[in-house]
DNA sequence: CTACGAATTAAACGTACGTTCATTTATTTA
DNA sequence: TAAATAAATGAACGTACGTTTAATTCGTAG
């Protein structure tokens, strides 16, 4: 055997990458072993290193891939000239909807860190830092201009991303409430946290 | 060579206990081997039989232990009486004071469940439900007598579970803010989330 | 003081791992 | 259509895994 026909590098590649970010998200990166995602895609575990160095590179562009598509998505948002409320509103919003879409992404990349290599890391971090920046910047815009009373920023950023992120933990497509119905309610919890008077 | 002078028992399972805790938290469950737990008590892996049955019981140990001391400590508290406003208070002073003072137990109770078996899997599940429920009994006391405006007192729960959590991802005892600090802060923001008046 | 159980070592078990390699076949390029 | 390249196989590499077992020594109860 060789060569399978209709075989196309970047659709294995492709493929592989859906595969392992599933069994990565399910078991976790450590807990995965090349065999098992080749099984999946009906290919011998070899013929990954066709597409991909090693394991760790891997995991590397499922990050890497995940975050920057994250940030471009929130990029063309373009909340930049809104006033701090909405943009806040569109913040929160954008972050369900998004983070609620791809669970599977969202958990590798808050459980996956530690088994990155120091660099690999590093890029990672620096990635999630620019998107918590454009919270922060929300929040610090609207502390200047009045429209939040807010005591510590940075604190209220990473407590406003851990509480939004966390509904992946709980969010199924056909649970009890929309997706729709969720965002109003954060909207107004969050409304509540960051002191914004009511509409 | 075979048995140690000066060994006993409890003492060893002890330290197999602390050390696999620290590793199962930096590296992760599947990333730690028996032999790498062994090697830094200076002990042989197959010593470690003599305590665990398996690999799997020994987090299963961790997880349980580090819940049932968890709602030990929240029960002691004894906020029972205490009126809605001032139990919420009280909640997240503990969930804070306790949360940042284990942070291995508590990073590993949530991002190790999905290496339990189904059935220590649900053991976990339980105790953790179990804890939450002592939150949404607060929101919901406070709901009914009016101290707090929350739309859904089940989504609230989960939100403020997991904007406290999320502390010990970036706490540290010697960082800008004392956890005194960070607990006026989070009252201060939690306040605001769960529509209670100021005093 | 002796016998017994608790604690440990060292070696081995079978299995699985990530990765490499020679080879083969399918596709693309010239 | 011939040569070059891309994609895959299947076997092998060395290493490490979780766990078991026989043998050995230490602590302790009778």
């Amino acid at each position: 055997m060789a060569r399978k026909v209709g075989s196309v590098g970047t659709e294995t590649a492709d493929k592989v990458r859906q595969t392992a970010l599933l069994l990565f998200a399910r078991h976790g990166y450590a807990a995965v072993s090349m065999r098992q995602i080749a099984r999946q895609i009906d290919l011998q575990a070899g013929a990954i290193y066709n597409h991909f160095p090693t394991k760790q590179q891997l995991l590397r562009d499922l990050l890497v891939s995940h975050m920057e598509r994250l940030l471009a998505a929130w990029d063309a948002e373009g909340v930049e000239g809104l006033p701090a409320g909405e943009a806040l509103v569109a913040f929160v919003r954008f972050h369900l909807r998004y983070h609620t879409q791809c669970g599977e992404e969202v958990f590798i990349s808050y459980m996956e860190l530690r088994n990155l290599e120091e660099e690999n890391f590093l890029d990672i971090e620096a990635l999630r830092k620019r998107y918590e920046k454009g919270l922060q910047d929300i929040l610090e815009r609207g502390v200047a201009d009045g429209t939040f009373r807010i005591s510590d920023p940075r604190v209220t950023t990473m407590a406003l991303i851990a509480m939004l992120t966390g509904v992946t933990n709980w969010y199924r497509s056909n649970g009890r409430l929309s997706l729709g119905e969720i965002e109003a309610l954060y909207v107004g919890m969050i409304s509540g946290t960051v002191g914004l008077k009511e509409v």
